[in-house]
Order: C-alpha cells, then structure tokens, then sequence
DNA sequence: CTTACCCATCTTGTATGCAAGATTTGTCGT
DNA sequence: ACGACAAATCTTGCATACAAGATGGGTAAG
C-alpha cells in the first residue's frame, strides 16, 4: 500500500491496488484508468494491465467504454438499490446463520469499533470511510468463508463508490451506532436480531443516500479548481 | 449453444460457452481447456480466450496451473463446503428477505417443477443435473437482483461440478421433493419456512456428498476405455 | 459569433512473436 | 526389465505491432 509509484513497483498487483484505492475512497468513481498510464506506472506492458482490467471488470468495480478507456464504475441509482438489496440478503443470512461469537471474534470486533471512535473523533473522513466498509468485512471473516468474504469485499468497494457519488453527507455516528447494536447482539447470542439490525442498518444508509443525484462528470476537475461541489443548475445555459 | 465448432461460430461468447457446457454437464472437472484448441474452435486469437479464462477464473470456474495450463475447477473438499455454506447463507437469506410471490413468480415455478418430474421420468441424468441447479437460480431471478442472480450462477456451476466429483448417486427424486417443498411454503406465504426448508435441502445434498473421494485424474481416459470407475487400488505396484 | 467539418492524436481491440518453463518421449546404461 | 537422463515438443507469460474507432482542435463557411 506505500509506494505504487515507485520504479521498482514489483510485486503489487494491480488488482489489489485498484482495489485499495477504492475501498480506502482515494480513487473516485468515473475515475479514468489508462492502459499506458497504468502500465507505465507498474512497469508492464498493456496486456497484463488489460488482464487486471478484465478481472475487475468481472467483480463490478471497473467498466470499459469501448474504445474510450476503462473507468471507475459510476453505478446507476438502480445498481446502488441492488447492491444494498443484495448486501442485506447476504449480510442477513449470514448473520442468521451464525450460532457462536468466538473469543477472537469479539476481539476483532470490539477493536474495530474503537477504531471507528478513534477515526470519528480526530475528524478522519476518509479513514472513517474505510472502516465502515471494513466492518462488514470483519464480520463475513468471522463465518471463515473465503467465498462470501470475496463477494462482501467487492460489494464493499461498490458500497464506497455509490456513497462517493449519491452521499451528501454521512452520519458517522449513525453508522457507528449502528455496528455498535450488531455487535452486541451477537455478543448476546442472538443472531436472529443482529440479522435484523444489519438490515435495519443498511437500510438507514441507502436511505441517507440521494439518488436524484447525477454522478457529475466535473467532480475531478471541480475539486482541482477548488470549487463548491455539485452546485444544482449552473451549466452555461442561462439566456433568459 | 447450439453449433459452437462451427467455422463460423461468431457471436457465441467463450464466457458463456463454456458456462453453459458445466452448467449442463457436458464439461467435467478438470477438463483441461488449451488455448489454443479453444482458440481455434471459436476462431479467434489466444488473446481473446486468455481473456475469457481470466473472467471465468475470477468467478471461480477455471484455474491456471502456471505454464501448464487452464483446467476447470475441481473443487477441493473444502471448497466444496465453502460453497454450500455460501448458498446457504444467500439462499436463506434471499428467501427470509422476500414478502411475496408474484403469479407469473409461481407460475415459472410450477412450470420448473414440471419440468424437473418430466425428466426424472424420463431418467435423463444430465438435464436432471441442469435442471436442479436451474432451479435455485430461477428462485433468485424472483429477487430481480441481478447481482444476487450473478452470484449464484457461479455456485450453481460450482455445485455441478461439486458433484460430479464427490456425488456417487445423487437421489433425484429427493431433490425434486425437497423443492416442491420450498416452493409449496412459498405459495404459503412463508418465507422464514421457505428458509429453513431452503437450508434443509442444500444440508441433504452436501450430506449426500462422499467427500473422501479424491479426483480421478484418469476419469477422461478410464470412460473413454469403458473401464469401470475408480477402481480403489489399481496402482501396478502390486509386488507381494 | 456560430456551426459544420475534417484531420491529427489518442484510445482500446486483436493478433502475433518470442521466451521460459513443464511434460513427454525416446534412448542409453545398468 | 527397469531407471535415469536428455532433447524435442507443447504450454502459457508477456511484450509488441498494427488496425479501427473515438475525441478534440482548428479551420473555413455561413
């Protein structure tokens, strides 16, 4: 995760630094990803980079446009309402599923939340961006599937980039609170409840989203500049 | 799926063809699939079908042996577990998370169950197999997820080739009544039976499993010299 | 000033070439 | 008859070359 750029950029597959990048929320949605560049930047030839296009391309966190270039997916609002939909039937049965938090797990799961306080409290969006995501990955580790853990990790990524795009803003403490009540549950030994909060949860989350919302095309160049974002309706347009 | 050696084979995706050919049987774990031969037979250059070997690896379908070649998968008896417990997980929770059954819902269902009786009937093996594993991915279809669809169109594929591997002879007729079952509670408006029941009929058929068994790597040879399968210690070591 | 059009440039799509490693087969020695 | 060794053959890994399409900028016409 240090230095992707260096000359000597061996043994970092490409994948997994998309991939971090994305769930670390460094790289945007829409971001584009040149073959060249990116060759360039591991020192290799297209064809490996085309590779790792293609995996990603199949996990759903990039897409190519053809003969444009590869970019970031933008999911659509009704890919979000499917990710969620889909992130709550797997996190509910999985949770459902459960029947025993070892000593381990709680461990791993107790740190993870003051992690989460820590990140709160000094103000760390990104890093709190980051944790949220991962504690839903902590929790499929728990069921030691390395299957689901698979699939939750990019419906993670996928999470991060719709709520780069379609969160005005997000209530950590909600969110916070929120895996604060899952855990106890499942340190009370019912998983049938923490099911139900999870799904409670991501509800409150898809809910918090805007879905009206256009991923805007200007956001890089628009930060770049300093610029508020997203202002409603300021194209050139204006000739009364 | 119907002429895919045909010299003008154009528009059949490798993807999708060689899905399909596990999805129906017709391809048996640790096929080795050349890219060269693959090549040739869709008419296209190696690098298209290493791109479609890489997606389909991705998913979990085929793994390369480096410099060696690309096989379809032969799960291991962990993984074989692994991907129960995740179809375990998803179906469940995919069930317990809907709240109604349309009419065109329990119509293709219906339809599906005929179909499953019809071949039973009929005792076709391999459209039996194609048939069980269509049936769990017509119940995610119900969902409307695309994603979940996705997800477990892998498994499925996986679970065929699963038992062909481990399933010495798998009880059609149990299958088939454990999905009227499901369906049945379904048309009740249960969903959390429909769940359990879901759980129930996968546990029966990993528990069917003869997860002992270790892979024939002679299994291609051996049927095509009408030998008699896995015969237990045939080694030509025998030097009392 | 605006609009239409064309060409230079940049992007991916696909094929091909070459190198490195694995396997197999044939041969030789015991 | 058996085992070891070596060369030939086949496999993927990776880079590169070239073609086709998309984009953007400049120019000329209105």
């Amino acid at each position: 995760m240090q230095d992707l750029s260096s000359q000597e950029s061996a043994q970092v597959s490409i994948d997994e630094a998309v991939v971090s990048g994305i769930l670390s929320a460094r790289i945007r949605p829409g971001t584009r990803l040149s073959e060249n560049e990116v060759a360039s930047l591991f020192n290799v030839s297209r064809t490996r980079v085309r590779e790792a296009m293609m995996r990603l391309e199949q996990r759903g966190i990039v897409k190519v446009s053809p003969r444009r270039g590869w970019f970031v997916v933008e999911p659509s609002a009704e890919e979000a309402t499917d990710v969620y939909a889909a992130r709550r039937v797997i996190e509910a049965g999985l949770l459902a599923s459960m029947n025993h938090l070892s000593d381990i797990g709680r461990e791993t799961l107790h740190a993870h939340l003051t992690e989460e306080k820590a990140a709160i409290a000094a103000g760390d969006r990104q890093r709190l961006t980051c944790l949220m995501g991962d504690f839903h990955i902590r929790i499929a580790e728990l069921s030691g599937n390395p299957i689901l853990v698979e699939i939750l990790r990019d419906l993670t990524a996928r999470t991060i980039l719709i709520s780069l795009i379609y969160q005005s803003d997000f209530h950590a403490m909600q969110s916070h609170l929120g895996h604060c009540r899952i855990v106890t549950a499942m340190e009370e030994g019912d998983f049938e409840k923490a099911a139900a909060l999870a799904v409670e949860h991501l509800d409150e989350v898809e809910t918090g989203l805007d879905l009206t919302r256009r991923p805007d095309p200007l956001a890089d160049l628009r930060r770049s500049l300093s610029l508020p974002p997203q202002v409603p309706n300021a194209t050139h347009k204006t000739k009364p």
